[in-house]
DNA sequence: CCCCAGTCCTGCGGGC
DNA sequence: TGCCCGCAGGACTGGG
């Protein structure tokens, strides 16, 4: 479920790859279906060997090398991809690697146990197409209160659902769409257009507050034990989770009301009925 | 515009 | 105790 705070860990826990040439792409050896890696890897290989990586950026939920040529290499997890310089969990699900020559570190390594995930090659202005034209919105943590505003409030859909539309903003998932809504006390079924601009400012403050102290945290690893973060750690911010997985527990906040379980679009919502209120 | 169901995939945990 | 099935959900697709 890396969501943007465990992609915002990825991305700096790669940063020791900045300045490195590029030496080799490939396919790992994996007795799986392989994962989709755009163009081919012999393609791809050709285009990125000889490479300087000039920058690691994060576009919502990916990773992306910023390369000489001015092509971005992307890696998107997806469920449970991980994106790593040191040991992967497991040799089994190692899927890629960028054979690097730099002072630092000899090589990127992209890890994904369910092959959900995919790595692909942009030029500079695929770049900009796919994925800043309609596809994806602004960043969650660059977008203004006001621009936050405008894209939500005319629709007719409910809040939890429109956090996750990675066109409206891009880097909310799942887990940290309940918790936001649960820390500015808005109800996850109440539709977008029905919101006051109050209750919006409420929601983009809590956002920025809630992906920030996430990034602190290092992310969330959840039971499955998947994400970790650069070191191989698990992430901290699971700890404050107050609604995620939590149903049936008293909510922390109120501590009267159980946190209830609801399904919106087919995912999983958590909020208190108490602390989160339709108007 | 909005919604729903299905697809990819693996590992886990709940239920029997 | 052991086995099986359903669930987890990010992005996308196709149909209503």
């Amino acid at each position: 479920m890396p969501e943007l705070p465990e992609v915002e860990t990825m991305r700096r826990g790669v940063f020791p790859v900045i300045g490195a040439t590029i030496v080799a792409a490939e396919r790992t050896p994996s007795p799986r279906r392989p994962i989709k890696i755009q163009p081919s890897i012999k393609l791809l290989h050709r285009r990125v060997a000889g490479q300087k990586i000039q920058a690691v950026e994060r576009v919502g939920k990916r990773v992306a090398l910023r390369l000489t040529s001015g092509d971005r290499l992307i890696f998107e997890p997806r469920m449970t991809g991980l994106v790593l310089i040191d040991q992967p969990p497991t040799q089994e699900h190692l899927r890629f690697r960028l054979r690097l020559r730099g002072r630092r570190v000899k090589e990127l390594l992209y890890w994904d146990r369910r092959g959900l995930g995919s790595v692909y090659l942009l030029r500079e202005s695929e770049y900009q197409e796919k994925l800043f034209t309609g596809k994806l919105g602004p960043d969650a943590l660059a977008i203004s209160g006001d621009e936050f505003h405008e894209r939500f409030s005319a629709r007719k859909k409910a809040i939890k659902v429109a956090l996750l539309d990675q066109a409206l903003v891009a880097g909310v998932g799942n887990l940290y769409a309940s918790e936001i809504l649960h820390r500015a006390g808005v109800h996850p079924a109440v539709l977008c257009h029905r919101l006051s601009r109050a209750q919006y400012d409420r929601i983009f403050e809590t956002m920025r507050i809630v992906l920030d102290e996430a990034i602190e945290s290092e992310g969330s690893t959840l039971s499955d034990g998947t994400y970790r973060n650069a070191l191989n750690q698990s992430g901290g911010f699971q700890n404050q989770h107050r609604v995620y997985d939590r149903a049936g527990s008293p909510c922390p906040t109120c501590r009267s009301a159980t946190i209830l379980r609801i399904v919106q679009s087919q995912r999983a919502t958590f909020f208190c009925p108490a602390c989160q209120t339709r108007r």
